[in-house]
DNA sequence: AGCGTGATGTTACCGAGTAACATCACTTCT
DNA sequence: AGAAGTGATGTTACTCGGTAACATCACGCT
């Protein structure tokens, strides 16, 4: 047995999520949140978290990551595009159909909160920022990098977005392809 | 003469801007901006801006309102680029040579805070929305609206943060026509 | 048994942001 | 002229996010 309950991080997102759904942002105080976590308390609360929102995205660099990797690893002879396709399938795959339920939760409760949003798109550019860095390591121009990972960070978040807001049977790699398509055909009407 | 000073919210801008600059942003206090624009209250601040960070960004609201009006009065001929471009015109015409000193010392107080660059990427993404939306009224369809905004957002930013890093005689017009087309013809290699 | 260690708690503090009420200087109406 | 109204400001007091310094406690290791 351990000296305390294991998995704090766990537990303190968990009752965040709770409570802000039960009660919605604002209203939810860190203190309660750690409270609610088994009797925690702020300080631990930050000690975990670098504020108050972070409790909701953290863990979410991971996915810049994954992506650069996959992208590092990419063909030669992929087309930047191409790359980003490659990257997004690895992403996505790593959803398991668990985290929809937590995702639906997690857009309903940034749905209603500016502070959240903003967050939100913070963390959106930061991927988009990832995928063109890895993609400049390729040799790819700034501009086009910065567009195709654009494009890739859209098609991640539109599809995620789908993905929460349905039930079907669909994986969200199926959710990404689609979107990342109908992104492609776009951008493609757009010249 | 008047019972105050006048211009207390332009006295507030500038006094923000100077101590953001000697001090930094969170070394800064909002009851010393207070204090600076006229010996002002932390209250009156907080009458004036919904927080500390919108002191540097008040007003941008309008960008996305000037850009939506010349998208709606463009002939209706034009190509979705086509109209972008046009309010692209619209919007960098409105920026005075005076605008470029305080764009320059806005830059390099962002570039030190990642609060600040959270919100701006916030205001960024505001900008692009209301692109979109204003396309997607002339019956363009969500996506290709999305990504000409998204364009058109690019091209601001992109022009602005040249234009603010140099000091020749060009103006946000001609950086913002030379950004536009740079990440057109991006766009078209990405395919 | 004693020691080190890492996760937690305690206390005290600062600053952002809010609310309720008071003030004050000018305007307008009578 | 005097009274009432109005809008921007100040005052006070509060909540809560976030930080710092120090104490505690339960375990593993020697």
């Amino acid at each position: 047995m351990a000296r305390w309950e294991p998995n704090a991080r766990e537990r303190l997102v968990r009752a965040a999520v709770e409570l802000f759904a039960e009660q919605g942002y604002e209203a939810t105080t860190v203190n309660e949140i750690a409270e609610r976590a088994g009797g925690l308390t702020k300080t631990t609360f930050f000690r975990h978290f670098s504020d108050k929102r972070e409790v909701l995205f953290a863990g979410q660099e991971i996915h810049g990551r994954i992506m650069a990797e996959v992208i590092a690893e990419a063909p030669e002879s992929a087309t930047p595009l191409e790359t980003v396709g490659l990257a997004l399938d690895g992403l996505a795959s790593s959803f398991t159909e668990e985290r929809r339920d937590i995702g639906r939760r997690l857009r309903a409760v940034i749905a209603n909160s500016a502070e959240l949003q903003e967050r939100s798109a913070s963390k959106r550019a930061a991927l988009s920022g990832a995928i063109a860095q890895a993609l400049r390591t390729r040799g790819i121009s700034e501009l086009v990098a910065d567009l195709a990972a654009e494009l890739g960070a859209r098609a991640f978040y539109g599809a995620f977005d789908r993905w929460t807001s349905t039930a079907d049977s669909r994986t969200l790699v199926d959710y990404v392809r689609e979107m990342f398509g109908e992104l492609k055909t776009a951008a493609s009407v757009l010249q």
